[in-house]
RNA sequence: GGCCCCUUGGUCAAGUGGUUAAGACACCGCCCUUUCACGGCGGUAACAGGGGUUCAAGUCCCCUAGGGGUCACCA
């Protein structure tokens, strides 16, 4: 009988969530799933000085969003509460105490301004820096007399000699010599524990057997290790995380929204775009399937197709995923999207079914919609020389031929649909013994002032409707012979 | 700087001693076409460098270089 496979999601609330959380939550909840096991939910807010109003939604939001569902967690609750390390204040420092008496950790009353003269002076000598375990030997008597009246931390003894080896799923064999080890703070003097120290706590007693974090944690992990050998407590599974990095190597950054998940969302990428593009980065199936759903990851993830080397997160392949889920779509499905966009943008009532099917197509992001539209409501201004056209062999001289008479026969036209404007069109083209093209290309830009559109002349026209395509070609005339 | 990790095309990446070194994105070209896109077809482009080991090395070992991470009363 094997242990459940539990594995946490462990964020600080400070604000944002970018794609190397997103990713790391990702698969954090992949290793649970594909073994049936819990994903836990944990806020790591022992910094009391970063804590961010609303952080916490965040979180709660964007895993909503991704379908991840946390098995435990603050909101949901569960047989290992509270999750919020701030709500499990009093739970560490009994650890620590245990720990005093079993030799491996010791009172500090250093001063702030001590260990950062240390430190400076340290750096001027070019030494690495570690504390000089001036509190070490403090007698029963003197600590007994201090406790009552200065403050304190809790450091952690490490050893001084010798190697800690461990393994890590992905990574392999580490090795570590002790001797680079510090004695790390583990009981703030505010009474909060660390990081270092209520993570490994609370990863005990909350049973996580899988540790999946970014692999900036490596380095750190062997002072863990030691914390777990001196409870005599087993150590858990590693599982860390190639970094993700940003396009020359840029920070992900709050203020220009590089990688910030919230931004994409605005940016029109849909969450099951986003979340199969960041499952691929860093993660390879090991053959060429490369659309996944959640479910399908739940099955086909595996920790041995995690790859070592950080990865460059590319915003085009993205891009590119998001429009084959787009694509994917019903054209219902698509529809409702684009009506919901366009709702308070258009300007004149229109068939947002009529539009959605020329947008589908072209539509990589959401945005893509609205700015793609802008024409529908007016024309705006716009160059003569759009008229020239070398392939359509057509220009200003063909527009103010060909344009009335589009005007006269439009006027004429009894039914007013696709296939009738189109066969209106191109038996003009024919008696005028031009290519179709000829004709269409002065209407287009007549009836939307740009060269470059979603659809064709007859799309737009059709999608405008008779007035108006008819008070456009006129209005474009008049522009024309303004000239 | 010490320590640790990483290194296949511009990017994501297959690859576990014998391959013409996959595939995808991006880019370029052609076709389709009333613009653009979609779609189809094709193309450019990589094992960081140097030593070993071996009949044989992208694959194993060593060195060098480059990149990243980490060295807090942050997480």
């Amino acid at each position: 009988m094997t242990k459940e496979v539990r594995t946490r999601f462990a964020p600080s609330p400070t604000g944002t969530m970018h794609i190397g959380n997103l990713r790391t939550a990702i698969y954090t909840y992949l290793i649970a799933k594909k073994d049936n096991g819990k994903f836990v939910l944990r806020i790591e807010d022992t910094d009391q000085e970063r804590l961010v109003e609303g952080a916490t939604k965040i979180i709660y939001d964007t895993l909503k969003m991704f379908n991840l569902v946390h098995d435990e967690g603050p909101d949901v609750g569960g047989p290992y509460k509270p999750y919020i390390q701030s709500e499990r204040k009093d739970t560490y420092l009994p650890y620590a105490k245990q720990l005093i008496e079993e030799g491996h950790a010791y009172y500090c009353f250093c001063s702030k301004e001590r260990i950062d003269n240390l430190r400076t002076k340290a750096e001027e000598n070019k030494v690495q820096f570690k504390y000089d375990r001036h509190c070490l030997n403090l007698t029963k008597e003197e600590i007994t007399k201090k406790i009552e009246n200065e403050p304190y931390v809790i450091r952690q003894l490490m050893p001084d000699t010798g190697e800690l080896k461990y393994q890590d799923d992905v990574f392999g064999t580490l090795s570590f010599d002790n001797t680079i080890l510090e004695d790390q703070v583990l009981i703030k003097s505010d009474g909060f524990p660390t990081y270092n120290f209520a993570n490994v706590i609370d990863d005990h007693l909350m049973d996580i057997t899988h540790i999946v974090r970014g692999s900036e944690y490596l380095s750190s992990t062997p002072k863990y290790i030691h914390l777990y050998n001196a409870f005599k407590w087993d150590v858990p599974t590693f599982v860390h995380l190639p970094l993700i990095v940003l396009e020359g190597g840029k920070k992900i950054s709050k203020r220009t929204g590089d990688g910030i998940v919230s931004i994409l969302i605005n940016n029109g990428y849909l969450p099951e775009a986003i979340l199969n593009a960041l499952a691929l980065l860093g993660w390879s199936h090991g053959d060429e399937k490369e659309f996944f759903t959640l479910d399908e990851l739940i099955k086909e993830f595996g920790i041995k197709g995690i790859s070592k080397s950080p990865s460059l997160f590319d915003e085009a392949k993205l891009r590119w995923i998001n429009s084959e889920y787009i694509k994917n779509m019903t054209d219902e499905q698509f529809h409702t999207i684009v009506n919901e966009r366009l709702k308070n943008v258009l300007t004149q009532k229109l068939d947002t079914k009529k539009i959605a099917k020329i947008l589908h197509k072209r539509t990589e992001v959401l945005t893509d919609i609205e700015n793609n539209v802008d024409f529908l409501n007016e024309v705006l201004e716009y160059d003569k020389e759009l008229y020239f056209h070398k392939k359509m062999k057509c220009d200003y001289e063909v527009a103010v031929i060909v344009l009335p008479q589009v005007i006269s026969i439009f006027e004429k036209l009894t039914s007013w649909d696709h296939d009738a404007i189109y066969q209106s069109l191109v038996n003009l083209a024919n008696n005028l013994e031009y290519k179709n093209g000829k004709v269409m290309w002065p209407v287009r830009v007549a009836l939307t002032g740009k060269s470059i559109t979603p659809g064709g002349a007859i799309d737009i026209a059709d999608i405008l409707g008779k007035d108006i395509t008819i008070k456009r070609l006129k209005d474009a005339m008049d522009k024309l012979e303004k000239n």
